[in-house]
DNA sequence: CCTGTTTTTACAAATTTTTTACAATTTGCC
DNA sequence: GGCAAATTGTAAAAAATTTGTAAAAACAGG
């Protein structure tokens, strides 16, 4: 059934709150500019190219920092503290913690007890 | 440009009350997202994967923990345990003991025959 | 050099996994 | 059926793993 193409035509993220412009290389909270150093915003960026799917340790150590390989390394862990320090009153909403594979980024409202991509048909609603 | 998200009915197991989505590695159990260990889920994979069939301890101890000798530990069946829990009411259903030999995973409702044999691929009830 | 950014360090906290110690159940055998 | 041996179920504790955090050190570009 449903094969998707993943949202890479998209030039920008925008729901509710916050907007990532994938061309400017800028985000906004709330129509404020979000001042992101490099590491930051590309962070942001990759999470939010994946909204609703996990972007696993590697990937992101892979796409952001060039890490090839398995590096112990905190500096990921620590970007998105600050990443989440900045966006503030929403930062649990939007980037969740996969314990033992890495982030995900979900979009604002989107509730989680509801799978927000994997059924291609709704079945049996209820028990 | 984003993670590879294809979706094949190859890649999921699915029936009535229960997904599992072997590519994203999340289930879900009347379209509400299953909030699964890691190993919770590689069991639950496993045992899906091959929904209708015996898996003998030793293969899931082998597969999942990598255990490759007879080891004597009741991880195998703490996880179970918990895997039944959360799949809450279906659990009884869905993962059968089998006493002496190991588990198996049974799709929902159907009524128990014996499979002819090879049938490891999963089949989604009804439709 | 400055200054802001990034990484490391060194723990703390949170979460998951395994073990332990019994209880309960099943099976084979008489 | 009744018993013993083997197997599985369970709760709780212990161990291991992973993530969070603050602060300092290292780094990079003007």
């Amino acid at each position: 059934m449903g094969l998707q193409t993943v949202t890479n035509s998209a030039y920008r993220y925008q729901d509710s709150h916050l907007e990532v412009d994938y061309v400017r290389k800028q985000a906004a909270l709330d129509s404020h500019r979000l001042i992101l150093t490099r590491k930051e915003y590309e962070l942001l960026a990759l999470l939010a190219e994946n909204a609703g799917e996990i972007v696993p340790r590697r990937i992101l150590l892979e796409r952001v920092w060039g890490y090839t390989n398995e590096i112990r390394t905190r500096t990921l862990d620590v970007h998105v503290r600050r990443l989440r320090k900045k966006l503030g009153s929403y930062s649990e909403q939007y980037i969740e913690t996969i314990f033992g594979i890495g982030y995900r980024f979900q979009p604002f409202r989107v509730s989680q007890r509801f799978s927000s991509g994997m059924g291609a048909s709704p079945l049996a609603v209820g028990a």
